[in-house]
DNA sequence: GTCATTTATCATGC
DNA sequence: GCATGATAAATGAC
């Protein structure tokens, strides 16, 4: 019998990934209705946008990049 | 109003049905043939989907959820490992 | 920027 | 009650 491999497959990076949390119902209300607007912010919006919301930039800058990966397909 | 009969709209989706028993057994074969590296290239995940009935965004979420789940608990796919490493022979190919 | 992923979470099947 | 498929945050390659 073959031994079994464990997973050593796995980008064992063990980074300190930051862990996954879903936004509120206002949050993605607020980031849905900007992305109907634009589906790129700038910068400037972007920024606004998550000084409101008690988001981080990089948060919303990979929502909108996320949303429109949702959308394409 | 409209963003939430629109949201509805999409998680409708999500209703999910299981696949029927030839093609998990398909992606299991492929998977544990493949236990050092089960990334399935473009063109596999395309012959996978073709095989199993269904699409290429449903193999990836399989195989996804396989990785995860199989790293994250190793002894209880023991079982499973062994009966499929059993019936597979190795292939190397792409 | 896109895009294939990882991971947690969600929703359903049984 | 968990198993399983799909979706939502988060990362990294390029």
């Amino acid at each position: 019998a073959p031994p079994l491999p464990g997973a050593p497959w796995y980008p064992m990076h063990t980074r300190s990934r930051k862990k996954r949390k879903p936004y509120s119902k206002l949050q993605l209300a607020e980031l849905e209705g900007e992305f109907m607007v634009n589906e790129f912010i700038t910068r400037q919006r972007r920024r606004e946008l998550s000084d409101r919301l008690n988001l981080s930039d990089q948060q919303v800058k990979i929502w909108f990049q996320n949303r429109r990966m949702k959308k394409k397909r | 109003a409209v963003m939430i009969l629109r949201s509805r709209f999409l998680d409708a989706r999500r209703k999910r049905r299981n696949f029927n028993k030839q093609a998990t057994e398909i992606l299991n074969e492929y998977f544990y043939s493949h236990l050092s590296n089960p990334y399935p290239s473009e063109e596999a995940k395309e012959e996978l989907a073709k095989k199993c009935g269904i699409t290429v965004s449903q193999v990836s979420n399989w195989f996804g959820n396989k990785r995860i789940r199989y790293k994250k608990n190793i002894g209880k796919f023991q079982e499973e490992a062994n009966i499929y490493a059993a019936k597979t022979a190795v292939t190397a190919t792409n």
